[in-house]
DNA sequence: GATTGATATATTGTGCACAATATAATTGCA
DNA sequence: TGCAATTATATTGTGCACAATATATCAATC
């Protein structure tokens, strides 16, 4: 590994609290680099990503509940409630309520919101010319992200 | 790739859009995902995920900076900045100024921030022991979110 | 058809995460 | 010496992220 800010003494003892041995930190800092980086990406758009990523489950699938929202985001209710009112306030989404189930909300597409998706469309392009990963490590590195998050899932239901 | 919560038909176009081959969100999902976990784990110390990252920063060298602990946590002196005054208040550190530059902050364990270390060891253990990923799983996903760090760092320089 | 439990969403409160900006001390150098 | 540029940290404002809780509707069953 990679330590060019911190090297460390030659026959230094390893540590389990060493902060460059935690995956975690690893995973967590690139995340919110990764973040960072769409940033200015998404600008034009006027899109935070999280925003981002429920308007990504909306053009993937339209006139949806909230539940649906929360799966394909993978975020909670209390994340995805306030997001979807922030899209609502922008004009790109109307909160409806269903006719067969009173408790369920429709979120749907305004016209506007429809044709972002053309836009947003150039997003993962200009991502990709970045050249930040090879796409064998893009795809290895999705892999064990997917993993990881199936499992963590797992260990939770049970806890 | 598996996608067992969201089959798509077979013969279905793919989408650049869509939210099943962002990579963002899978790292993004999984890093909140493994943050979650370490929230009982943590619990018994008072700390949260991103405090405990300080404490594991100030465990490896006390008496330094707050400019380190941002480069050995990889968060930003607007993050760093309320999480120590947090600790301060748990009277885990203390917050001193420097003789040679009243500019800069020295930041030291106190007493009980040096004898949490030992409660703390447990922490990374009792992960370990959830097995979540194999040990290669670990260092590879270790080193490729540490290249991709890497370079989006590199990439934020030059703009 | 009333009650009990489950489900869908919303609200509240705390703690990040960061951009932008402010403040203050230090350093360089004209 | 004086002052411009740099550096260290703090502050402000916005938007997540989530646990815990609340509310309202629906479903099941007695």
């Amino acid at each position: 590994m990679k330590q060019s800010r911190n090297r460390k003494p030659s026959g230094t003892m390893p540590s389990v609290l060493d902060p460059d041995q935690q995956i975690c930190r690893s995973l967590y800092s690139a995340a919110n680099a990764l973040i960072r980086t769409y940033r200015p990406l998404l600008e034009p758009l006027g899109l935070t990503y999280p925003q981002y990523l429920v308007m990504l489950a909306l053009w993937e699938k339209d006139a949806v509940p909230v539940t649906r929202i929360c799966r394909r985001t993978r975020l909670e209710t209390g994340t995805v409630t306030p997001i979807l009112k922030r899209l609502e306030g922008k004009g790109l989404i109307t909160r409806g309520r269903s006719d067969t189930d009173e408790r369920q909300r429709v979120i749907e597409l305004t016209r506007s919101g429809r044709a972002m998706k053309a836009q947003a469309e150039s997003v993962p392009v200009d991502m990709a010319c970045m050249a930040l990963l090879t796409p064998e490590e893009g795809r290895e590195l999705q892999r064990l992200t997917e993993t990881l998050y199936e499992r963590l899932i797992e260990h939770q239901a049970k806890a």
